[in-house]
DNA sequence: GTGAAAGCGCTAACAG
DNA sequence: CTGTTAGCGCTTTCAC
């Protein structure tokens, strides 16, 4: 593996000055820099990335803290993150919130040890005083979908408008009797999309709070809450679940208990996951954009540690700006627009 | 952020004292180790992961490469991994087959600048020859789910025998006209399922090569092979498609025409994906040992580039040993048995 | 047992 | 414009 020194030797000038044309800094003269290109084709010559870490202090690299690799909503957003942070020219370490924390060490402790550049953190279940130990060092952070006391640049969607706007949808086609399969209320965009369900129905003559049933943010949570919510109330018309994977569960159980969707019974989720529009019917949803949050966590974070789009690649797109680009420190809540996808689960039944 | 040669200052002992401390290489009596250990303790000291990258020629680290993260087989295949790389205390870069490859540079080339200790690629779009030369610079590699002509280490299931357990158990609940819907004959697990099934069928009287359709191993793909088998034998009672997505595909073309599943069409996948759980009716299929794979994987991959797990965690289990541990220096195919599931999409139907 | 010193490969003043 | 040199933080001979 040839070195830097080797490239300077065989191109006759001195390290400084391959290391000012690697990085386009300081002058260089069309003649040499001639001279040193030649060099580095000569020995294919590749900076090694673990030297100039060392050097300056930093790795190019980011973490991204997810809560469960399996949930499809994340694979989707870490896919944004991984497209974003290579057109920066980083690197994206993934870790498990629940594998890697506590046990091997502290987050904060991982990345100053390894000279990350931040963290994007998208996991629930990571404590309050982890994130504000991050905070407390400096280390660049960004929080998607989880919140935080401390001034922590957020991306998020308006869960509590998304979850009014299903409910008005499902009024709209007919419904008249809405239940609320929701998530824990520790889990914030959970509490928010309760509150947006509250928010049009609590004045209304049907409504009860019994309609509300809790349980996990999964296909099993969704199921046995259905189950509940029928024993409770099986006359509801339409259920609008928390997120995708409780709306799946729920489907299932109205399946097998052969209740019809959407006859019976219409049905809408949150997120738009790929799966809603696999089961059958497909499922009516509030979307995400995964995509823009993805892209915009890795923007914030690099913005934040002073990164830039890498010059290498001018054919990658433009970085998208944030909602609001306004201010040049930039928000720290950045609440991303929700749109209602009409599938066949919310097919209009009356009329 | 205090060095080691604070921690020396403060200890009274030289750098190489402690650095002989930290890694438990070399004696330290007794009583230098325990103030080193004070030392320690009182800065807070962390040795830094990049320098110590610097000095050894490696990081601790390995990348996974894989061809599309939204597939719900590569989270399950990711999780396993990171799981197991996270007790020999190494970290996992994830990297998209597509979006990073040629794109920004060479796979060998990010390895070596990064010093990673190999990679673990189960991206079938690699080509043949960016691994020949990955080979060829001697990185550690394992394959999964892909071939390769030169010698490196491969797991994979029975892909040729999941598919005649399929076949057989489609027979044995009585099916008499079986279809396939097969993936791209260029990958490689999927040609071997074909094969398997055609092990099954090819003397049967009823046989005909049209019943195998192509298609893409997606949703799509299945939707689309589905149509073009129910145009040319609309009178099938039974699919076994290569793999869960093309099967969940298929499920939902027989819904919209009205087709029940199973009882007029009997339908198994292969993978077993948690989704095949989910769909309506449960989806039969054949179960990889995903978890296994990904154990083993790294297990073979850190074996080959010699490291050993971490003493620091006495509390990990021990590693699995792989299928066949009889040569020291390991075949390099390793076939993990699969076993067929059965769900509702191929409940019995005759009798 | 322990320490001095020479790297690992690259960056960044600071002279010239 | 270019070269010298001192690090970045840790590992590793090789003496003592």
């Amino acid at each position: 593996m040839p070195t830097i020194r080797d490239v300077a030797r065989l191109a006759g000038v001195s390290v400084a000055t391959v290391s000012r044309y690697l990085n386009h800094k300081g002058y260089v003269s069309r003649e040499t820099a001639e001279k040193v290109e030649a060099a580095i084709r000569a020995l294919k010559f590749e900076p090694n990335e673990v030297a100039r870490g060392l050097a300056n202090q930093k790795l190019n690299a980011i973490a991204v803290i997810l809560p469960d690799i399996t949930n499809p909503f994340f694979p989707e957003l870490l896919k944004a993150i991984d497209e974003q942070a290579e057109r920066y020219g980083y690197n994206v370490l993934v870790w498990n919130a629940r594998s890697h924390a506590s046990k091997r060490s502290s987050y904060a402790r991982m990345i100053r040890q390894q000279y990350l550049d931040g963290a994007i953190i998208a996991a629930h279940d990571i404590a309050e005083d982890e994130i504000a130990r991050l905070q407390a060092e400096a280390i660049p952070l960004v929080l998607v979908d989880r919140p935080s006391a401390h001034g922590v640049p957020q991306i998020r969607s308006r869960n509590r408008e998304g979850a009014r706007l299903a409910v008005r949808h499902l009024m709209a086609i007919g419904a008249e009797k809405i239940a609320h399969l929701s998530g824990p209320a520790s889990i914030l965009p959970a509490a928010e999309r309760r509150q947006g369900y509250l928010d049009e129905v609590e004045a209304r003559p049907w409504f009860a709070p019994s309609l509300i049933v809790g349980g996990e943010l999964s296909i099993e949570g969704g199921m046995a809450a259905t189950e509940a919510l029928l024993a409770r109330h099986p006359d509801v018309d339409a259920i609008f679940a928390a997120n995708d994977l409780m709306a799946i569960g729920a489907l299932k159980v109205l399946h097998r208990r052969g209740i019809r969707v959407p006859e019976d019974v219409a049905l809408i989720g949150f997120d738009d996951i790929p799966l809603a529009a696999v089961v059958e019917p497909e499922l009516s949803t509030v979307r995400q954009p995964v995509d823009v949050m993805g892209r915009l966590a890795v923007d914030l974070l690099l913005r934040r540690s002073n990164a830039r789009p890498k010059k290498k690649h001018p054919a990658a797109q433009p970085i998208e700006r944030p909602d609001d680009p306004s201010s040049a420190a930039g928000p720290s809540v950045y609440e991303l627009e929700v749109t209602v996808i009409e599938r066949a689960s919310t097919l209009r039944k009356n009329r």
